[in-house]
DNA sequence: TTATAGATTGCCT
DNA sequence: GGCAATCTATAAT
């Protein structure tokens, strides 16, 4: 069985109906995949964070529901992108059943396939192959990278369905040992900045930030 | 209608 | 380590 063959079957629905906490602790270790016609784009998920909905002043959905943050209050499993400090796009899944809000923000992937494709997508020249991990760090570590990467925005994949057998964005089990995880406060933001809300694989040498 | 902060990144010193 | 880039949602006038 190759890899391609592995990376087929996206997570069930249930998966993400569950708190934002639990979710973000299993997603580690998982991988992200995409299909761009022929070719598929991979990357292990190393790093993400949770965002609890209305008790959570750091969440987009803190402050009720609005246009922009329907999909969070929405069913689970569905993509939620926005775009930040006018150059970036960062990319969430929904959390718990429709009616309550909250989210997964995916911060690090390593990547696995696709590699020159995601370079290409993100402007970087990788010399040689296969790359060093200097290089390959370049593609995913980070939100508005691995978005940059997997080629997600706004127009084409916000409020996406991730759990349909034929959606070209999912995420899929793999089997891979189950990572050690560490747990420290969110990156970036200026509320709730305390929280202990970011998830990561011990020692994963793609994090976005030590 | 105008102002400001923002779940980031890359380039410069 | 500092800071500009550059759009959008929301708050303030």
């Amino acid at each position: 069985m190759t890899m391609e063959d592995k990376l087929r079957t996206p997570l069930p629905r249930d998966f993400y109906a569950r708190d934002p906490r639990i979710v973000s602790r299993e997603l580690l270790g998982k991988v992200l995949v995409r299909r761009e016609g022929k070719k598929l784009l991979a990357g292990r998920i190393v790093e993400v964070e949770a965002y609890l909905g209305l008790n959570d002043p750091a969440a987009h959905s803190a402050a009720g529901r609005t246009l922009r943050n329907a999909v969070l209050f929405g069913p689970p499993g569905h993509s939620y992108v926005y775009f930040i400090y006018g150059n970036h796009y960062c990319f969430n899944v929904s959390c718990l059943p429709d009616g309550e809000a909250g989210g997964v923000l995916f911060r690090a992937l390593e990547p696995l396939l696709g590699i020159k494709e995601m370079a290409r997508a993100r402007g970087i020249f990788l010399d040689g192959r296969p790359s060093n991990t200097r290089d390959l760090r370049k593609l995913t570590s980070g939100p508005g990278r691995l978005a940059e990467a997997f080629g997600i925005t706004r127009m084409r994949d916000n409020a996406k369905d991730l759990t349909g057998a034929d959606s070209d964005l999912f995420i899929t089990a793999d089997s891979y040992p189950s990572p050690r995880v560490r747990n420290t406060v969110r990156i970036g933001i200026t509320k709730a900045a305390k929280r202990p809300l970011r998830f990561l694989i011990a020692g994963n040498e793609f994090i976005s930030r030590v």
